[in-house]
DNA sequence: GATTAAGTAGTTTTT
DNA sequence: CTACTTAATC
């Protein structure tokens, strides 16, 4: 229990957590100590006894941030703080829509689709419809259908919105509607569905509304630079006047309940979620869409030194439209930057792994250095160095585990029991493992679904009436069985006990088992792998049915993976390493095309976001930033030369060091670099393998040859006589008689001895 | 319907 | 380069 929640904190920081009234805005930039701001607002709030715990709502990006949070307002109050909601956007919703579900023609054990399921089924509709005469590719349509639930349109919409004249487009909207019907059919809901349904359910019944509106009075938002339009409107539903027909007055004052408060923080200079509908205007105009709101500047760093600072400064200033703001630290200059060019991918890894290797001689802890990346498609090179120079590292994200495809499959049976609607997830197991179902038979029973309106796993069940041969009927019926066999055992076993049986009785276990195929052996170990993270979830979730078991592992962000304590170097990308910190940043692959990428120069702001991305990976930083590139990098098996990224020539040349000798010798690349060749001397990585070298070049005596009475001097036993050799060259061993009159045998190549 | 071979197309960032 | 699709054969 914390006597006093402001100490320690500075002015501005103390008006943030202290400001009473409608709403907060806190502009925070990096470093400037806002998660620390939003957690003792929260835990002054209830320790005032201005809210009780029960009433608060927090919305943080990550579960990881969102569990930090409570355990720091843990911390500060003790467990006065349970029955607060801190959550992600999408989880928040997750937990509302499945209390509402019914409302909305979803019953509560509904599925969340991920991007994979969501591609497939778009997929399967375009193939269907056959609109794969357009040359629909499922991502472009899934990205299209996405844009346009963030911007809270459903199918009826998107039909006004586009061209009709272009066949395509037409196309598109089709699928929308059909893809809208399957989710309704299958009783799922999409990631964009979470937010927009609820909306939907907000704005479709005051009532609900109501509810939510009570009893959330003090909304925050962390990372509000970073809404898109749904999560906005998603906020804006909730602080709205509650509808006099289901507003009540207080008990003891009398009083009706005015609309909640909402706090929110953020950072222009760190949006870097455009891509996916994060709209900046939300924080430009917080001030004109909550009205009598205050704003509050977050401008003193406590995270990075001032040579770092002045690096991301000078980056980010060349962005137009942005507010001016003066981030400053009291911490001192520190190191400078450290700039390093490799001939090829392979040499800047190799130097960001010598330098990690000597940093942690210097005691920098592994976990305390991240290399971060603009692409996942980077990490191959960086992890083969890793490897072989034997640092133990983690990747964040990337290649999902829950993304294999034995995982999907074990997953999808899981699926298929608490959600029989979800006819994806029982098609995707009809043929896995092999029961000789193929296409034509799985269309026949799609068929007997939709003629009969009946769900697919209903289908299943009276596949006698199709007329199929004994064979087929025979192993029809009884995956029809084992799925109800499992369904039974749902009511007495626990989840891991489910997918366990689920993976043998199927006999997907078994095939992989006798698969030769030697990939199989580590789908087996990933299966169980699975399982016993199943049992782990168990432990820390002994209510949790299957259905939250499923969703909880689709929203988990690629961040939640992060294991502060493994002792590990961390490798992510520039977007998950948001809201983190290191000591030492490694900030590889700063070419032209890479950072920024050669798919932002065609976007409008696309550039300008690129810029945003290499600040928020510098100021991830506490003490040493290294920005290393590559002249040339083999990628998808061809070769090509890049440029620096032009916005190297943004940091001032006085904060950067330039290491590496490549940069000399290729005049065209220099031109990059507005003049830092000649304003720094380029030591190169040589002063390292020199300092290496000149400690053994004490000890390296090979090109010294003894003979018998040769007179030496040894560092620790003094001067000697050699009575005899043997060998020859470096494998030379010397007898030596030494005058203490002890008698050593020496291997000469290495020995601490000075011929006299 | 399964298995294998050959061919082709696509490669940002994520809840 | 690889992941994925299509085509050909068993």
């Amino acid at each position: 229990m914390n006597q006093n929640l402001l100490e320690g904190l500075n002015p501005q920081q103390v008006a943030a957590v202290t400001h009473r009234g409608p709403g907060l805005l806190i502009v925070a930039g990096a470093g400037s100590g806002k998660t620390k701001v939003l957690t003792h607002r929260i835990a002054h709030l209830l320790h005032k006894k201005e809210a009780w715990p029960s009433q608060i709502l927090a919305i943080t990006f990550t579960n990881k941030a969102a569990s930090e949070m409570r355990d720091r307002v843990h911390a500060l109050l003790g467990n006065v703080a349970d029955g607060m909601w801190i959550k992600t956007f999408h989880s928040a919703c997750l937990q509302i829509l499945r209390r509402e579900a019914e409302l909305l023609g979803h019953d509560k054990n509904f599925t969340v689709y991920d991007t994979g399921d969501t591609r497939a089924l778009i997929k399967r509709l375009i193939r269907e419809s056959g609109s794969d005469i357009e040359g629909l590719k499922p991502q472009s349509v899934a990205a299209r259908i996405s844009n346009a639930k963030n911007e809270l349109k459903d199918s009826q919409d998107f039909y006004s919105m586009i061209d009709s004249t272009n066949p395509k487009d037409r196309a598109i909207a089709d699928i929308f509607t059909r893809y809208a019907n399957e989710l309704r059919k299958n009783n799922a809901f999409d990631f964009d569905d979470l937010i927009a349904e609820t909306v939907y359910l907000f704005r479709s019944f005051p009532n609900i509304a109501a509810q939510y509106q009570k009893r959330f009075r003090h909304i925050l938002v962390d990372e509000y630079q970073d809404t898109n339009h749904a999560q906005y409107s998603l906020i804006r539903e909730l602080t709205k006047p509650i509808a006099d027909a289901h507003n009540e007055p207080d008990a003891n004052t009398g009083e009706l309940a005015g609309p909640s408060a909402i706090t929110v923080v953020g950072d222009s200079d760190q949006s870097i979620y455009a891509f996916r509908g994060a709209d900046m205007r939300n924080i430009a105009e917080f001030a004109k869409d909550f009205p009598g709101s205050e704003t509050i500047l977050l401008e003193q760093n406590y995270r990075s030194t001032q040579n770092i600072l002045s690096a991301a400064n000078a980056v980010i200033s060349k962005n137009f439209d942005r507010p001016e703001k003066n981030l400053w630290t009291d911490s001192g200059d520190g190191e400078k930057i450290i700039s390093f060019t490799g001939l090829d991918e392979r040499a800047e890894a190799a130097y960001v792994v010598d330098q990690i290797a000597e940093l942690h001689d210097l005691s920098v802890a592994y976990r305390d250095i991240a290399i971060l990346y603009r692409t996942n498609a980077l990490s191959p090179s960086l992890e083969a160095e890793l490897k072989s120079q034997r640092i133990p590292y983690q990747v964040i994200g990337g290649l999902k585990f829950y993304e294999r495809k034995e995982i999907k499959d074990a997953l999808a049976y899981l699926t298929s029991i608490a959600n029989p609607r979800d006819d994806e997830a029982v098609r995707r197991i009809l043929n896995e493992p092999s029961r000789g179902i193929g296409e034509k038979t799985e269309l026949k029973i799609a068929e007997l679904a939709r003629k009969e309106e009946i769900s697919f796993r209903q289908a299943l069940g009276k596949t006698d009436t199709l007329a199929l041969g004994p064979k087929l009927t025979n192993s029809l019926t009884s995956f029809s069985k084992l799925l109800n066999d499992l369904d039974a055992m749902t009511v007495e076993s626990k989840i891991a006990e489910v997918l366990s049986a689920a993976l043998n009785l199927s006999g997907y276990r078994g095939a992989l088992e006798d698969s030769r195929d030697p990939q199989d052996e580590a789908r087996v170990d990933n299966l169980d792998a699975l399982i016993g993270q199943v049992f782990e979830y168990q432990r820390q979730n002994p209510d949790a049915t299957i259905a939250e078991y499923l969703a909880d592992i689709t929203l988990a962000a690629a961040a939640d993976e992060i294991d502060d304590d493994s002792g590990n170097v961390s490798l992510m990308t520039l977007h998950t390493a948001k809201g983190l910190e290191y000591d030492v940043v490694f900030l590889v692959g700063l070419e032209q095309g890479t950072l920024p990428h050669i798919r932002s120069f065609d976007e409008p702001g696309g550039v300008a976001e690129e810029r945003r991305l290499l600040y928020v990976g510098m100021t991830r930083a506490r003490g040493r930033l290294y920005l290393t590139s590559a002249l040339q990098r083999t990628l998808f098996g061809s070769t090509t030369a890049f440029l620096p990224s032009s916005f190297l020539g943004d940091i001032p040349p006085e904060i950067l060091k330039t290491e590496g000798a490549e940069r000399a010798s290729s005049g065209f690349i220099t031109g990059g670099f507005r003049g830092m060749g000649s304003s720094t001397p380029t030591p190169s990585l040589k002063p390292k393998t020199e300092i290496a070298g000149a400690i053994r070049e004490v000890r390296d005596n090979s090109s010294l040859q003894l003979a018998v009475g040769d007179r030496i001097q040894h560092s620790d036993y003094g001067v000697g006589t050699v009575s005899s050799t043997r060998g020859e060259g470096p494998k030379q061993v010397a007898e030596v008689s030494f005058d203490t009159g002890a008698t050593k045998s020496l291997v000469v190549k290495i020995a601490p001895i000075e011929k006299l």
